[in-house]
DNA sequence: GCCAACGTTGGC
DNA sequence: GCCAACGTTGGC
């Protein structure tokens, strides 16, 4: 199974969001490391740590898990929606996401700087200096290590 | 194909 | 709100 941590801005799409409508097209990823990743390495049953960026306590408040593997992001399409993007067309979609449904919201996120202090997430994707990168594949180990931070 | 300019991300 | 890091664009 793949582990993969999945970034979004709670004002845009929250942990309680997708609680409240269960499962939800993940749209939006604007960046062609993370489409590849959507597209070709995310299968169904894999899980994704959902990760808050741009908030108070940025950190993982939850899991969601892979329930369709990728395919064209039509906002893309859509000339009203903020995610549109004039390159984009039926025969070349450029963009992909997957469905994800909800599983799980943690008590208490898993605070960035948590991982920081974990000497075990050395060289985790997430912690590099300028790391932006919206999709990020998470290795069995570090799945396991963050998992015990939890509180 | 280089690279400066620009826009965006995201922690602080 | 600031600013460093990064990706993309477009002129040459």
């Amino acid at each position: 199974m793949g582990y993969w941590l999945m970034k979004s801005e709670p004002e845009t799409f929250s942990i309680d969001d997708l609680k409240k409508k269960k499962v939800e097209f993940w749209d939006g990823v604007r960046n062609y490391q993370a489409r590849n990743m959507m597209r070709d390495d995310m299968k169904v049953g894999d899980l994704a740590f959902f990760y808050h960026s741009n908030c108070d306590v940025p950190g993982i408040y939850g899991i969601a898990k892979i329930v369709k593997a990728g395919y064209p992001d039509k906002s893309a399409l859509n000339p009203e929606s903020k995610y549109f993007d004039p390159k984009a067309s039926n025969d070349n979609p450029r963009w992909f996401g997957v469905d994800v449904a909800f599983v799980e919201k943690f008590a208490q996120p898993i605070s960035l700087s948590q991982m920081r202090a974990e000497l075990k997430l050395q060289g985790f994707r997430l912690l590099d200096k300028g790391s932006r990168l919206s999709i990020l594949p998470v290795s069995d180990n570090e799945w396991q290590t963050i998992l015990k931070l939890k509180s």
